[in-house]
DNA sequence: TTGTATGCGTTATCAA
DNA sequence: TTGATAACGCATACAA
């Protein structure tokens, strides 16, 4: 239907070449006669001229695309990161496509397949689960890649994301500050980067504070609402239960908060919350959610320029990039009276204050 | 970097056409002996072959993706909507691409523009604006396409959507049902489908009421979250200021809670207020949310159908699709003592009962 | 100032 | 049972 750069050479009796020159803007260069240009402008206007991508992908080795991959799109945070995204590299002139993985391996690992077969000139990924093969292979195959909010550990790519570890400490210090000593953790899923350090800085939390870990009190198994509602409800029904959960993502908290609800306990009188992630909506909950922010925009940006910088220079060392979180706190954490165990923390000697600035 | 077809070829001694045949796992329908079956594809192995979907596409004259354009890709609705989209493509072996058009029309258009370049075998849009030059091109070139959400009332072109009157219908009928008649409707972007039938529907149900409607009261430009902030402060600052609030996205309410909260109205008490859109977490807002709901998953389901239907059977008649939507009541709005032009409506003699059952 | 020819990687047609 | 070859639409090196 659409036509070529050979339909508009018969219409106008020139070459495919000099009409390729003139829609590439390249008249003066090759100057070429002014009639002519306005010839084959013109014919190409009337013929509803449209380049064919894939051809010129083709022929040029590059597409001017990049490839996106994020666990869940429905996600806030991840929708808007892909929105964040979406807005820098299209100031760069790239297009992109997005994959939603669902959380799930596979379907990254299939979604990193269609997009290397449409020959991206580039990838940024948040990764699922806690293998890497198929990342390696991109990196190996010299094909810029950073990794996003998801990375792994025990491997060498270009990388932004919040600082996890901190953001768990600012949220689990504040806790502790208010009196707090069983404190619980919904964790999303375990053995990713996320979850495994912001398991990390619950844990630092705790024992700087001197507060035994109890393992009964860490709980879940991935980032979704139902795991918040499931874990909380377990919780709920310990013969001890928590005083307070700390959440490690926004829709983990929705099912706590679900939970809650149908289990008449009222936040914070009977129970405090606290999660990873501050979605746009936290400060209209009932009651208002305290909340671990995380930079959206400024992890898109500074992945993009991490991703560009690497497709000019592909030599450049690779880094890996920690971003500040920030404890946004409202009205869903109650002060209660210290417990037995909190006497420890009240001579103070091992908790950094600095970390809870901005209280 | 990536091997080729040649590549292999070269290695194993048989010709481009021999291996292509068996990549294609038509080894059996040509009759090509076990072993060069085997060989070609270790050889295929060993090189890390990947077909080239740019070279595929271009012979084949498709590409097996379909382009997806939301307004909105941060807006929980459009975010949900994108999932269900992806998980239904990917059940028809569709990729997709999805464009964020930010509400800006010219986005949307470089976003068709860019999509057709790339040759995509369909559309699903759901669209900005007033404008549909650039749909209608789509519809002309015999591209399958089918409008989500928001498509245009003059243009014949497959769409599934809400029902948007009835969705107001149910709001506003429910306001007027417990005693409001100083009730206010925050639109999103005029002219566009969805709020034209979303203010058609907010005007009947007045009507039918016997309620006046009081332009003053009808206010706003975009979906946005900030215009429902900025026009609840100036609603909230009319001399004689409405007693209910009807929003016309989920965004909209935000906005709205937080003037509220701002200028220390209490929701129910001090005011009303129920929205278009029915966002995961309406029920965990302060106070609950009473919102619309619309089918997302079944628009999915249902674009997706149509738009794999149009691909197989371009001649079928074009459908316009209007799904049901369903009012949830939670907590936003309270009863309150009828005003005099009320005693009106108690007669009740243009109210149609029907539309609020399910309260 | 413009044209010719080649190749990007596939698939499909025809031939052997 | 396999191979040679053309074509998809474009960009570019080389000619003229």
């Amino acid at each position: 239907m659409s036509s070529t750069l050979k339909d508009i050479a018969n219409k106008t009796g020139v070459s495919v070449s000099t009409v390729s020159r003139v829609l590439h803007d390249d008249s003066k260069k090759y100057k070429i006669s002014v009639e002519t240009t306005a010839r084959v402008k013109s014919a190409a206007k009337d013929l509803g001229y449209r380049v064919n991508a894939l051809a010129r992908g083709l022929r040029q080795q590059k597409t001017s695309e990049v490839g996106i991959i994020v666990p869940d799109i429905s996600n806030p945070f991840f929708s808007e990161i892909v929105k964040n995204l979406a807005g820098e590299l299209r100031k760069k002139g790239y297009n992109f496509i997005v994959y939603d993985s669902d959380e799930d391996p596979n379907i990254e690992i299939s979604g990193v397949k269609s997009l290397l077969e449409k020959r991206v000139d580039g990838f940024i990924i948040a990764s699922v689960g806690q293998d890497f093969a198929h990342i390696k292979k991109i990196r190996d195959a010299e094909i810029p890649i950073v990794m996003v909010d998801r990375c792994f550990a025990d491997l060498d790519v270009d990388s932004v994301s919040v600082d996890n570890v901190k953001g768990s400490l600012l949220a689990v210090n504040y806790l502790i500050k208010e009196g707090h000593s069983r404190i619980a953790f919904i964790q999303g899923l375990p053995g990713t980067y996320a979850n495994e350090n912001r398991l990390k800085g619950y844990k630092i939390a705790l024992q700087q504070a001197d507060i035994l870990i109890d393992e009964q009190l860490i709980v879940g198994d991935d980032f979704r609402t139902f795991n918040g509602y499931l874990k909380t409800k377990s919780l709920l029904s310990l013969s001890n239960p928590p005083t307070a959960i700390f959440t490690a993502g926004d829709l983990i908290a929705l099912g706590a908060l679900e939970a809650c609800k149908e289990n008449n306990i009222i936040i914070p009188n009977d129970l405090s919350l606290i999660t990873f992630d501050d979605p746009v909506f936290a400060s209209y909950l009932s009651p208002a959610l305290s909340a671990v922010e995380q930079p959206t925009l400024k992890i898109a940006e500074m992945a993009v320029a991490m991703l560009y910088n690497r497709i000019k220079n592909p030599g450049d060392e690779r880094r890996r990039i920690l971003l500040e979180p920030k404890l946004n706190i409202r009205s869903s954490v109650e002060q209660i009276t210290p417990l037995i165990n909190i006497s420890q923390f009240n001579d103070g000697k091992k908790v950094s204050g600095s970390l809870i600035k901005g209280t």
